[in-house]
DNA sequence: CGCAGATCATTGACGCTGTCAATGAAATCG
DNA sequence: CGATTTCATTGACAGCGTCAATGATCTGCG
């Protein structure tokens, strides 16, 4: 029990340190290869070329984002003819979104960057362990998720 | 091969999911318990009271933050009474920060806070898959910066 | 059908965080 | 002593997250 107060008072600390490491080295890849979008740009034009009817609420639920930040998102992404949006006969309220062609090259360069960026940061590490990681940082979003708003009482 | 690709591509968006759920639980705990500080005066607060003969400059780079940024951080604690601030006779260019009695009965509470989350969060996980799941983060983090200046090439 | 309430995209406003540049004070090195 | 460096501080700005308001559209109910 005290390892366990040891080890969760530096958690944040070192999440915080990870996830801004990570954005950095995100940030300088995109600029080094002239990809012109910021990070959260690049999450939002990722799930529009993985849902299969993307809209924007459908997206910032994947996401876990505001509703306006993916609009605006989606508009900076349109005004780059990177996306594109037509009406849904559906549901009049939830345009279709979709990826354009000039958009799937720009992703996969992203891919390339992103990738390299994996390689770097996972050098001394085996899959097993990234994927340990992953796992367990899923598993971690999942509970603080379903607790959602219950009251920390410490 | 293949696997790493797959792993390596959502790591960023579980790492970021997670950092952001992580950062909100925060948010919640600090105003269900009326802490009024924001993250990055929490993490400050910290630093000041973890350190030996803490500084702004000595706080940045534990932060791996900006050193305006620190300064105005400590503007704020300041301004609450929870830092203070000396001449340093050795160094007339950098104050020596200190924690007050008051700081640190917040930093209490807000530790007890931080842990309850912890708890909340690793649920399912043992301490070892905790304490495993911060080793590989910082050592992510380390590659990151031993390669800081480093191009991205993919 | 017609109306009330719900859901959606969009927009505006605001605060927190991170980055960069400029300034002035103080130390260091020659 | 003078040039350079290091420091805290401040200002300006962008990215990101949150909240609220608006108007369009859908849904369910009488």
């Amino acid at each position: 029990m005290q390892l366990m107060n040891d080890t969760r008072l530096i958690f944040g600390e070192s999440l915080h340190r990870l996830m801004h490491a990570y954005q950095r080295a995100m940030r300088e890849g995109f600029r080094a290869h002239d990809i012109d979008l910021t990070v959260a740009q690049v999450r939002v034009l990722k799930c529009v070329a993985a849902a299969d009817a993307p809209t924007v609420q459908g997206v910032a639920a994947r996401m876990d984002s505001d509703r306006g930040q993916v609009t605006r998102a989606v508009a900076q992404l349109r005004e780059r003819a990177l996306v594109t949006q037509r009406d849904n006969t559906a549901d009049r309220r939830m345009p279709l979104l979709a990826i354009t062609s000039s958009g799937q090259a720009r992703l996969a360069r992203v891919i390339d960057i992103q990738a390299a960026a994996g390689r770097r940061m996972a050098g001394g590490l085996t899959d097993a362990d990234v994927a340990r990681f992953v796992a367990i940082a899923d598993q971690m979003t999942d509970a603080l998720h379903s607790d959602d708003g219950a009251v920390v009482d410490g």
